[in-house]
RNA sequence: GCCGGUUUAGCUCAGCAGGUAGAGCAGCUGAUUUGUAAUCAGAAGGUCGCGGGUUCGAUUCCUGCAACCGGCACCA
């Protein structure tokens, strides 16, 4: 038998015969070590205690100790352990498939009877009896006719599909966690016993379609989270409810900031509060974005059919447009008009009105254009996912030769953006080109290259999507991080020379010929209803002082100080602050909760000592105590602190 | 759009094996003039999501629809 030879992580490496199982490998470095090895390390590949090693490497035997595999492992098992659960209990239910998803995992089952939450109930005590059998775990490699006979012989056509669907070649590995067997390519812990009966917790079930295929059948998907012991799953339930408590449809009813109702589905009526902060936000890109050199348009919300039709988007995104008709009875003739689901064809009228030179270009035409989608009515999610939206939208019209000055210009003005914003971890994504594309090699590989060098020279990394891009261009897509670590994917850049060719923009070149301009469809914020949404559920409501809608309550201690209260109101207003005065009859106790409650960063309590000094008593959002200081001076302090962070 | 769930006062929720409903908070009225996260009292507040059916009688049972929630699919 021929001999390999793996090296430890501590450098040192050892000769053994070949086809050792990494439990032998364990084995024959320590007795005790074997006993804590759940899983090895090969050449950065996860490989099973027992399969065989059939070539040299670099191994590392991993214990519960290790969080990445322990925690695959864990999850992993856990789902055949809550399949084999589900089908003890219901004896029809045919089985699919069970992937490690972030803190658990999912297992989709085919069954007439939808699950209830009580089954969860019965499915973790059915779980933990399994667990607590300690049976052991054991693999065998299989040809695909005998594994197919056995799924076909057993009863599950949704495993004889994925065999199907495995390439020729390729091992069937099947797995047996007791007497319960499941096709899967491991690897796994060696006995069910090692999984922490205490550690984990079934949470949702919810609809999901077969092999993801909204034209396949809708299989049952049952959600777990698991954790190597109890502490882990309890602070996970922990941020969970934290992450509830920051939900920005709460919060805006909290803070009164916006609210939605069934006669209009998907769509905003914004309150005081909530507009506060759209307008805040509004006027400060308004102020950034004429400071780079756009300019700004507007244009018309109901657009006929015909140039719908012309862009493109009538034939293929019809669905999700709003037609607006006008029939012979309002009018003498009948006229088919889309609510505009985007921008850019508008903006190719403006940019067609009049003849263009190249030294026009770049022209950066910005729009807060409002848009009506129809989406799907699973789609909506509070002020996130909307049918009615702004979005921050513009659009550079250049020359080829101008794509990586003007993606770097813009990835540094966005920068900023994000920073002032409160956002300082991002990404940067590149998709490049499809399968299913126009234009030629050539220029694909000039773009791809300018938006990649772009991010180079703007001092950022990215990270590649092959074959993500749109079928006529390549695009950035930056996705922002939040304070508990979601991400959101909010600006984009997309090259597209397709939409200048259809509805025909062009510009003078200095040669005196007409030339087509690239467009950049571009946007930082994306829209500013999501946009917001994520600025609350960032701050859980706490919004930096210079967005928050009330920024400053004036709370009377006792009436005598009502005059005073409303002098200082009046100076903080002079100043540019969101001012209120409190003057009702209640304790300064109960004021002042309230005002927190309701995320005023700033309450300014009056007595009569403060009357009769002409000082305020500041008190902070989430600060205790207060600080006594002259009226000018804190009119100018909370001045400064209101200015944006484009004007400081 | 698909699967499952939910819909009762402004908010959070209880209740009803079929006889038209309750609490806390908010709001209103009155008393209290109060020093940094809830002062006390009183009165009031609901076509039980919308439509149809069964029934002597429906908030409760059946059925259709809508919106919302959790996912899936979608996001130009």
């Amino acid at each position: 038998m021929s001999q390999i030879s793996l090296t430890f992580p501590d450098g040192n490496s050892r000769d053994y015969p070949a086809g050792i199982t990494a439990a032998a490998v364990a084995e024959s470095i320590a007795p005790s070590l074997a006993k804590r090895a759940i899983s090895a390390s090969l050449d950065g590949r996860h490989i099973d205690l027992q399969w065989p090693i059939d070539a040299s490497g670099a191994i590392s035997i991993n214990t519960m100790k290790d969080d990445a595999p322990a925690l695959e492992l864990i999850r992993h098992d856990f789902a055949h352990v809550m399949a084999r659960a589900v089908q003890e209990l219901w004896p029809d239910v045919k089985v699919t498939i069970g992937p490690v998803r972030d803190f658990g995992w999912f297992y989709d089952f085919d069954r007439a009877e939808p699950f209830t939450p009580e089954d969860l109930g019965r499915v973790e005590a059915a779980m933990k009896q399994i667990i607590a059998l300690r049976e052991p775990v054991r693999t065998e490699v299989w040809d695909r006719d005998r594994a197919v006979a056995y799924y076909k012989d057993r009863g599950e056509p949704f495993k004889v599909e994925l065999i199907d669907r495995i390439p020729e070649g390729e091992p069937l590995r099947m797995y047996w966690h007791g007497d319960w067997q499941d096709l899967c390519r491991g690897p796994h812990l060696q006995n069910v016993g090692q999984l922490p009966a205490d550690a984990f917790k079934l949470t949702h079930i919810a609809g999901a379609y077969w092999l993801g295929d909204s034209t396949r059948p809708m299989l049952q998907r049952i959600y777990g989270v698991a954790f190597r012991n109890r502490d882990e799953l309890k602070a996970h339930l922990t941020m969970l409810e934290e992450a509830a408590k920051r939900d920005h449809r709460k919060l805006g009813r909290e803070m009164e900031l916006f609210h939605m109702q069934e006669e209009a589905p998907g769509q905003i009526f914004w309150h005081p509060n909530g507009w506060n902060i759209y307008t805040t936000l509004q006027d400060y890109m308004r102020r950034k974005q004429r400071a780079d050199g756009y300019v700004e348009v507007n244009t018309p919300q109901v657009v006929s059919r015909k140039l719908w039709e012309a862009s493109g988007h009538w034939d293929n995104y019809q669905e999700n447009m709003f037609i607006v008709e006008v029939d012979e009875e309002h009018a003498k003739t009948k006229t088919v008009n889309a609510l505009k689901p985007m921008n850019c064809p508008c903006h190719v009228q403006v940019f067609n009105h009049g003849l263009k030179s190249y030294r026009d270009l770049p022209l950066r035409m910005a729009e807060f254009g409002s848009c009506n989608r129809y989406e799907p009515s699973g789609a909506l999610h509070g002020i996130m996912r909307v049918r009615g939206f702004t979005q921050d939208d513009a659009h550079i019209f250049c020359t080829e030769d101008q794509i990586e000055s003007e993606t770097k210009k813009f990835i540094e003005f966005l920068a900023g953006i994000y920073a002032d914003l409160g956002f300082t971890e991002w990404r940067i994504k590149l998709s490049t080109r499809p399968e299913k594309r126009i234009g030629s090699d050539e220029s694909w590989d000039r773009v791809e290259a300018a938006l990649g060098n772009a991010c180079k020279a703007a001092g950022y990394e990215y990270e590649l999507f092959p074959g993500e891009g749109a079928f006529y261009g390549p695009k950035l897509e930056f996705v922002l991080r939040d304070a508990i670590g979601r991400d959101w994917q909010c600006g984009t850049l997309q090259v597209d020379p397709n939409l200048p060719e259809r509805l025909d923009a062009e510009y003078v070149g200095p040669d005196g010929a007409k030339h087509r301009p690239i467009m950049l469809h571009r946007a930082v914020l994306g829209s500013f209803e999501r946009f917001i949404g994520i600025l609350i559920e960032n701050s859980s409501g706490k919004l930096p002082f210079w967005l928050a809608p009330r920024q400053v309550v004036v709370a009377s201690i006792v009436s005598d100080a009502d005059g005073y209260v409303h002098e200082v109101v009046d100076s903080l207003r002079a100043a540019g602050i969101r001012a209120e005065a409190d003057t009702r009859n209640e304790k300064i106790n109960y004021k002042v909760r309230e005002h927190s409650v309701a995320k005023v960063p700033a309450i300014l309590a009056i007595g009569m000592k403060e009357v009769e000094d002409r000082t305020v008593s500041l008190r902070r959002l989430d600060q205790q105590g207060s600080r006594l200081l002259p009226l000018a001076e804190a009119v100018a302090t909370l001045k400064d602190e209101a200015t944006p962070p484009d004007l400081r």
